[in-house]
DNA sequence: CCGTGTGTCCCGAATATCGGAACGTTGTTT
DNA sequence: AAACAACGTTCCGATATTCGGGACACACGG
């Protein structure tokens, strides 16, 4: 038979299965066994078998009319560990409430894969109501929370997730040019929030601040988001401001030690706030910008 | 080199790899990759391969100071597919947050593996809130929701999981006599809503209703949750018609073609309510009264 | 009534997996 | 300090396990 693909040191039956999972994650709509395996260049017997599977074991579900697959409830339960992992919910959740009532609608996200995972949406209560999927990916460069990720990490590392790859203009009003958002993330820094002005959505304005831990390290970032219409300088600034305590109270909660100085000043590479696990066995490692910041745990 | 164990047509490797997610999400903790292979009896190699596997596809993540492991991003964003799959959501959730308003707890659960898998809480504003984590389970026979959903199945199925296992007595107040219950669920269906007094939590009484598809089937349960202090006998009735009320609204909006009688009314075996799916190829089924219920989708 | 679609099952081939053993490191105890 | 235990990781031969083409029964549409 024709040669399998080349392993890479993994399981490929596991990887082939996350791959369906993500795939279905990714389409709204139930797919059937062959559709599958035509969309993952499966044989449709190796794709039925990874569905039964995974099917068994509650990771997906089919529909009885037709006998397609969609995601099952034990993903579902698995997922949100995810979040029950941490205290960044009970921390920051309050906040965020706290922002709806003052009609923002309050996003909470963390960094992964090159991107803002949105964790959580509290819709404001004000007549538009903004709404992110928890789950849902968003840009680095035209998100408040983006930036507020970016300003947080080293300048080379966010110089390079800026520079890797053309960023996307989502909206006429997004900014593409790596150096001046580079120099944008300079005044945030200094200003201690981060904004977005119909850069990401039309029509809304949003400020981002980060959330750190009892080690004073941003683990995540909160933003809160409003429409632009009647939207006043000094209604910025005060939502920009009001965006800023939430993350504070978040990170008090958190026990971070002392979050008056918001960023990390030093615009050149900071030495490592805290005594970096010095694990010297030379395991190779990917050296992903966007790895490396998320390794820092 | 003793023999691996029998394969049951699924794909063993698979398999390891989910219990892997299953044991990591019911541990908050991280775990290390012997402990794990420990917990799941394999060998350390095996399972740092499916580890190594899991993580480097984002649904598992280690810690950088000690190499354990834990839940990923991925299996968050693959999780809340779950709940985007369908409208049940955006059908429901506005009422609950109506209940909240009128200082009651609202949760909303759906059927899988033989007790309420909770897919959404709010909290009231009342003094007393109450919080289950979506993804958690619950028993059947204890809580408002899980009644409900007995009460909407066929009398032999809810009967088949209330005597196939001992019930738990999770309070003092939980009921453990299945006929006792079968009786509870008949006069639940004449009235309209199930109810729990402190029989899941102490301290709490709630009320349950079922919400129902296009095709009016029963797809969800929602319930109330509020403090017993001071409760009075009207107060409970109140409940129960703001739960139904809930119900009524939520399945209006997906479409249900008449919520005025909302339970079947007949205790004999129902004729099914619509045209059976009629495949008759003899696959052979798990033959569970769960695997029944939610077949009959 | 055929043609194409589907999900499922079978079974020989051979490959990707298994898992014991060994290595380097960590941090705890002696 | 030295020994110990525990950890994560890698190696590698044997083989159980997976692969995947082919075939079957059924469903749908023309």
């Amino acid at each position: 038979m024709a040669g399998r693909e080349k392993s890479d040191g993994g399981n490929q039956s596991v990887a082939r299965a996350l791959t369906i999972l993500n795939l279905l994650a990714s389409r709204s709509e139930p797919l059937g066994v062959r559709e599958i395996a035509r969309q993952l260049r499966l044989a449709p017997s190796i794709a039925q078998r990874l569905l039964k599977t995974l099917a068994k074991a509650g990771f997906l579900e089919q529909t009885g009319t037709t006998l397609r697959y969609m995601i099952g409830y034990k993903a579902f339960q698995v997922g949100n560990a995810f979040t029950a992992q941490t205290n960044l919910h009970s921390a920051v959740m309050p906040e965020l409430y706290a922002l709806a009532e003052q009609q923002i609608n309050g996003f909470l996200g963390v960094l992964r894969d090159r991107s803002v995972v949105y964790l959580a949406t509290v819709q404001s209560n004000g007549p538009v109501a903004l709404n992110h999927r928890p789950g849902a990916q968003a840009h680095l460069h035209s998100t408040a929370m983006g930036k507020a990720l970016l300003a947080e990490m080293p300048e080379d590392e966010a110089q390079a997730l800026l520079t890797q790859r053309a960023l996307p203009r989502l909206t006429p009003h997004s900014r593409t040019n790596p150096t001046q958002l580079m120099a944008e993330l300079r005044s945030a820094r200094a200003r201690g929030y981060t904004t977005s002005e119909e850069e990401n959505r039309a029509g809304f304005f949003s400020a981002g601040a980060v959330v750190r831990d009892a080690t004073g390290r941003g683990i995540a970032v909160i933003s809160g988001a409003v429409p632009i219409t009647g939207l006043k300088e000094q209604d910025r600034a005060r939502i920009g401001r009001l965006v800023v305590e939430a993350a504070h109270n978040a990170s008090r909660k958190l026990g971070a030690p002392n979050t008056a100085q918001v960023y990390d000043l030093s615009a050149e590479r900071p030495t490592t706030r805290l005594p970096r696990v010095k694990r010297k066995s030379s395991r190779r490692q990917a050296s992903s910008a966007a790895r490396r910041w998320h390794e820092r745990r």
